[in-house]
DNA sequence: TTAAACAGGACTAAATTTGTACTATATAAA
DNA sequence: TTTATATAGTACAAATTTAGTCCTGTTTAA
């Protein structure tokens, strides 16, 4: 449990992808396109396609239409983080449905409820370290452990 | 999203129960029965069952079986963990499903996965802030608001 | 003008989670 | 020893959520 969504993940994929093209490429103008991604990740097109989505709607990647468009990663993997990328794939971090939003009746306990607050505060504390936690990191540690196993 | 399940917040909620119980009636031998339980949340009988045969098989609650029988806290809230909660409920706390196992086959992406090393840092960071935050907490940290909210 | 490539929304299918029911077992008390 | 109470274990049905796909519209370079 408390598991974050393959979408989630596919998209940490592509960031690392598109990182990786970024540098082999140089910096600058150089979209990627859906079909070249779900190519080179093994994903399927809609998928990749709607992940984009979102990742442009979230302020990650940009986007260039027409010929020869498709996605460009301006930013540093450095400063986006895990909590920025399931915010943009899922919505916000929320570890119950009551956090966040004080409406009636989101949840049949309300009258008996003792702990609202407190998974509010266990919640803040989660945002802390996955807002803290880079995407860089995410692939750093992983070519580190990598290179032990072999 | 990274949600954690209902059945675990239910399961807080019993357990600040018991420990209200126990307050109440004097530390020792005083099962609390499924329907004692059951009427006192507003949670079914069956669910506040259920989540008692996980709360018992993961060591936080013992039972007792036979008339006047039910559960007993033996534990203190402060040294019950929201991590352990969550892994009496729902299993192993993985933030991705290859996290933990390195089964082949538990992903399509295996071989161009490159991150999984590093859904497994995360997650141990993760375990680390469930594992210091006490069921106790989450108690104490909603009743603060609920006062500051009056 | 055309074709490439993204934008947005709707929809289907699959997986997971919830919630319930039923049978078996243990045990205190009559 | 029998009976009633209460948990143990398992299996199943319903509901929700997530994943994945498709279609139509818009932008823009060639």
């Amino acid at each position: 449990m408390l598991k974050l969504s393959k979408m989630t993940d596919y998209a940490a994929l592509i960031l690392a992808r598109m990182q990786a093209e970024k540098a082999t490429l140089g910096a600058g103008e150089n979209p990627v396109s859906v079909a070249s991604l779900s190519a080179k990740t093994e994903l399927s097109e809609p998928t990749v396609s709607k992940i984009l989505k979102l990742l442009t709607q979230g302020g990650m990647v940009r986007s260039v239409r027409g010929p020869q468009g498709g996605y460009i990663l301006d930013a540093s993997l450095d400063d986006i983080s895990v909590a920025d990328l399931i915010k943009a794939i899922d919505g916000p971090i929320a570890v119950t449905a009551c956090v966040d939003h004080d409406e009636a009746g989101c949840c049949a306990l309300e009258g008996n409820c003792t702990i609202r607050g407190g998974w509010d505060a266990l919640n803040q504390e989660m945002i802390g370290v996955l807002g803290a936690f880079s995407v860089n990191r995410l692939l750093q540690t992983s070519m580190k452990q990598t290179k032990e196993a072999i």
